[in-house]
DNA sequence: CCCCAAAAAGACTATTTATATCTTTTTAGG
DNA sequence: CCTAAAAAGATATAAATAGTCTTTTTGGGG
């Protein structure tokens, strides 16, 4: 339950990757598909997503490449994650509690939030600059 | 991402159904089904996944039903997630890093351990007799 | 012993989601 | 205008989800 799905995994991956690399450095998709082994194909769909928020820029055409959109510090791993798999929502009850006619008087409904709010944190507590360093940032796996 | 299939919704639903009726209260799945908004055929087996592992106790023939495996305050929200949709796994590598040969150096890794934790520590902390009470356990919903 | 009620078990189906790949088009540099 | 590279769109396959249906087992009561 709760799984990632690989395409989540993969831009993760990318977009790490870039995080690593001067932030002037245009990288070639090929590259860190290479790099990050990933189907090439398909980390550029995965890319075309991240280039229409802007998470990063892309540029066509020989010397092209992408780019970071904006300074890794500033990127947390909860928008990575949403802009490619979509808003974390343990229960659709949390999104649209009209859905179910018993969110009035559930008391799991809460919980789920609760769960929500949890995830949702942890991942916006995490920036792509601390990811792509090279030190450990945590010691115990 | 991250979302409960209808199965472990549905399991809920059933077993917090039981956890509000009398400890002793043989209930027909027919009941519970038609009382939860659920297929009956679908309960059916879950609650059969729910019987192997005891968190219920089935009688079969005339007179039979389900009663809860135990006291409803003993049975946590996680139990009953992981018995109808397996543990709680962020992403793959938690549960075996060395399917990826990046674990050894990966930043990201010790984040989707932290989900983990979070989720699970949400879902432990709430027992079925919080959640089958009329009180409304949470004001903000 | 026979019938009926109810759960258990197993096979089967349809739909949706995940995981890609392939082809064509657009953009840009030299 | 040729080539490099990303964008867009169509297609393909496999797996998971969300059920249903049929048959079997178990137990109680007459
Ligand atoms: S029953 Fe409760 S938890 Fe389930 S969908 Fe409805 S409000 Fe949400
Ligand atoms: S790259 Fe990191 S987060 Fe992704 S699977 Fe490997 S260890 Fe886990």
């Amino acid at each position: 339950m709760m799984e990632l799905t690989r395409k989540g995994e993969y831009a993760i991956r990318g977009i790490v990757y870039l995080a690593g690399k001067p932030i002037d450095k245009v990288c070639l998709l090929s590259d860190i598909a290479a790099a990050v082994d990933v189907p090439p194909t398909f980390l550029a769909k995965i890319f075309q997503q991240f280039s229409k928020i802007g998470l990063v820029k892309s540029f066509r055409g020989t010397g092209g490449g992408f780019l970071l959109g904006r300074a890794a510090e500033n990127i947390t791993l909860l928008e990575v994650v949403e802009a490619v798999e979509g808003p974390i929502i343990p229960n659709r009850c949390v999104v649209t509690p009209s859905d179910c006619e018993r969110s009035d008087f559930c008391n799991v409904h809460p919980v789920w939030k609760r769960v929500q709010g949890e995830v949702r944190s942890v991942l916006e507590g995490v920036n792509l600059k601390e990811l792509a360093s090279k030190e450990r940032s945590d010691i115990n796996n």
